[in-house]
DNA sequence: AATAATTTTTAACATAATTTTAATTTTTTA
DNA sequence: TAAAAAATTAAAATTATGTTAAAAATTATT
């Protein structure tokens, strides 16, 4: 499920926003100043960040300064809520490095609208065509794969092996990387541990998702 | 069964909407002002209400705002009965926080189907399958556990436990994330406390919705 | 303040699920 | 076709969680 984080320092506007975010299917936090903003950003992770350009202490700006110079969190959506009548250009001249803006004061239609626009063009909204024939989906969230309507449950090592094969679909992973990726690169396992790993994954999803590129390794195949 | 409340000043309306919502098979109240409307809504808990706009005294937007701002009722669905030529838009802009609008006068039928659609919608039109099912929701003002008519008291732990997980069915939490957000960071408790409490909240709700996800967490079932 | 009741945590052991190994067979490729 | 790599299988080893009872810590009651 798609997360958004509200930071504004206005509850009005918080709260308005989450309501119309949660009605349309949204997972919502909300933080009501730049700091507090970015302790919710580590523990909730979003998606995407709503964000008020103007806000007491640390500002809108600073805080999307903040999150493009993190690793961690450089790739998540910002979405600035800037006053009509600031200057846009001198915002956007800043290219602190948002997604898009909307004008104060919002009108929720508008906001939602929007949103749905930008996490659409950043393929992050599978719309229901797509989720259909795309054959497998790792859901990380419920720690599950989701093959058509069945959900096939994996234990650990099985399901992060596949979730690395399946993070890059048609790329051979050599032995020891998955080896170094899964198991990591301290432990030390025998010659046979991944082949029965992957026998197992075959069982439960089917035989045709994992192909062997013998002397190499594995690859995972979309269907 | 599904509860509706209607508040319009006209006692024609009332008695049309209330004949017509009754045949549906729904439980109607009625209130004649905005104030009434508020008392029978404590009595009488409806899933959904219909709020005239105009009404002497307090009118629909009063009432709208009033108990969208109160805790325990902001959930509750509100459907606007309008005037055709009221500015519409002008509603919408206050976006005080109705589901739905119909305009005046009213066609029954109309109204009918556009509330058995927002019930639907809402998931509150629950079909004999899903009516079966139904299962906990989480009183956090009472702090108990509604399990069908019976009432479940759980300690504090147990309690802020089944809420986090039941916070988003299905997903996943890894055992320390419940640490982090049911003890807090700092605390420090063996191995075995998340075990105990899960096997203490397991006798009470049942051993149904608590599914273990071996090596990661644990996870919260609808029924 | 003392006692009782409740809640929370620990500890020891049991059980079950997962992971790994090892022995053997099959497949691939040079 | 021989050598190497991978597949297969079942059993062994490991690990995570379940369970229970009792101790410790809270909280309520007298």
């Amino acid at each position: 499920m798609v997360k958004i984080l509200v930071i504004d320092d206005e509850e009005d506007i918080r709260e308005l926003l989450k309501y119309n975010l949660l009605k349309e299917g949204y997972e919502v936090e909300t933080a009501e100043n730049g700091q507090v903003g970015i302790q919710r950003l580590k523990l909730f992770n979003p998606d995407l960040i709503i964000l008020d350009v103007m806000m007491p202490g640390m500002d809108g700006i600073e805080v999307c300064e903040f999150i493009r110079n993190s690793s961690e969190y450089e790739k998540t959506l910002i979405c600035f809520l800037t006053a009509r009548n600031e200057d846009y250009s001198q915002i956007a001249g800043l290219d602190s490095g948002a997604d898009d803006y909307v004008a104060k004061p919002v009108k929720p239609k508008v906001l939602v609208s929007r949103i749905n626009a930008l996490l659409r063009r950043k393929g992050m909204l599978l719309d229901e065509e797509k989720k259909e024939k795309k054959g497998l989906i790792i859901n990380r969230d419920k720690y599950l794969i989701e093959k058509g309507t069945v959900e096939i449950h994996l234990p650990r090592k099985e399901f992060e092996l596949l979730a690395l094969l399946a993070s890059r679909p048609d790329n051979v992973f050599e032995r020891e990387v998955i080896l170094e990726k899964v198991w990591g690169s301290d432990i030390v396992v025998g010659d046979r541990t991944i082949d029965v790993h992957i026998r197992k994954l075959r069982e439960k999803i089917g035989e045709n998702y994992i192909k062997t590129v013998k002397g190499i390794g594995y690859k995972f195949i979309d269907q």
